[in-house]
DNA sequence: TATGGGGCTTCCAGTCACGGGAAGGTCAAG
DNA sequence: CTTGACCTTCCCGTGACTGGAAGCCCCATA
């Protein structure tokens, strides 16, 4: 398989998947003319990679998951201390997120948004008053 | 005011100030010696940053937003317009990171977290089953 | 056989919003 | 006069790619 038939079956683009050889992600296979030659098992693990990246994980989990998804040997307990780690990771970014959000949704239903210049947004940001950390 | 009295009562690292001259968020006066000497309107200006970005605007939207707060003509509706746009921004930030966290949780909840390698967090990232777009 | 177009390769630069650290000038206190 | 805290600029690194240039390679068609 070359490398555009891959990126289209994995879903990920063929930059992507040069990146993340680079990085030691995948070792493909390479043909005498210098391509790339992708097994079924590359391919597989670009999809394993690309599921893992669309939760959130980072490279380096990813690296991780993929070392305990091959090491047959693996205790269940390790990927679901990782797994966990990454959903508090993702409780408090999302936690994060709502205080933006209630702090700037107040400010914006305040102000009138019409043609004045008078605005509780700015205000708001130039003060301090009811805002942010 | 030199730049460490400013980033202590502003709330902001030294590198961030520097930073932030050097792409023309602020512009503040040089004493003698080659040293910034901010007077309060700086201090006011990154002040009012450091909360638009603790809000979660980007440098450009803060950018925006530091124009309108000093043009006196402004119209409100354009602040709301930004602000009602980086809403939006949030919200889908949000219910991305609700999906992850469905997901994850779904499959950290059916691992059982022993020594035994079977590990359906694994399994579902390699199968793609119940699992993300 | 020439040529055209797509695919493949590498390498370099840019993204965003800084942070770390080196090399060196400046200032106030003891 | 020295010490140490401050200030300056400059350059590199971050994460996870993305875009683009320059240059092979391969196949099909005229």
């Amino acid at each position: 398989m070359n490398i555009k038939e891959v990126a289209t079956r994995a879903g990920l683009p063929a930059k992507t998947i040069r990146y993340y050889e680079e990085i030691g992600l995948i070792r493909p296979l390479r043909a005498a003319n210098g391509y790339r030659a992708f097994r079924e098992s590359d391919l597989h693990k670009l999809a394993f990679l690309g599921r893992a990246r669309s939760l959130g994980f980072t490279i380096e989990e990813c690296r991780a998951l993929m070392a305990l998804y091959e090491d047959q040997s693996r205790a269940s307990a390790d990927v679901k201390a990782l797994a966990q780690s990454h959903l508090e990771q993702i409780a408090a970014k999302i936690e994060e997120l709502k205080a933006m959000q209630a702090t700037l949704s107040e400010l914006v239903s305040a102000c009138a948004g019409d043609h004045r210049p008078d605005c509780p947004i700015l205000t708001g940001l130039a003060s301090g008053k009811d805002c942010c950390a």
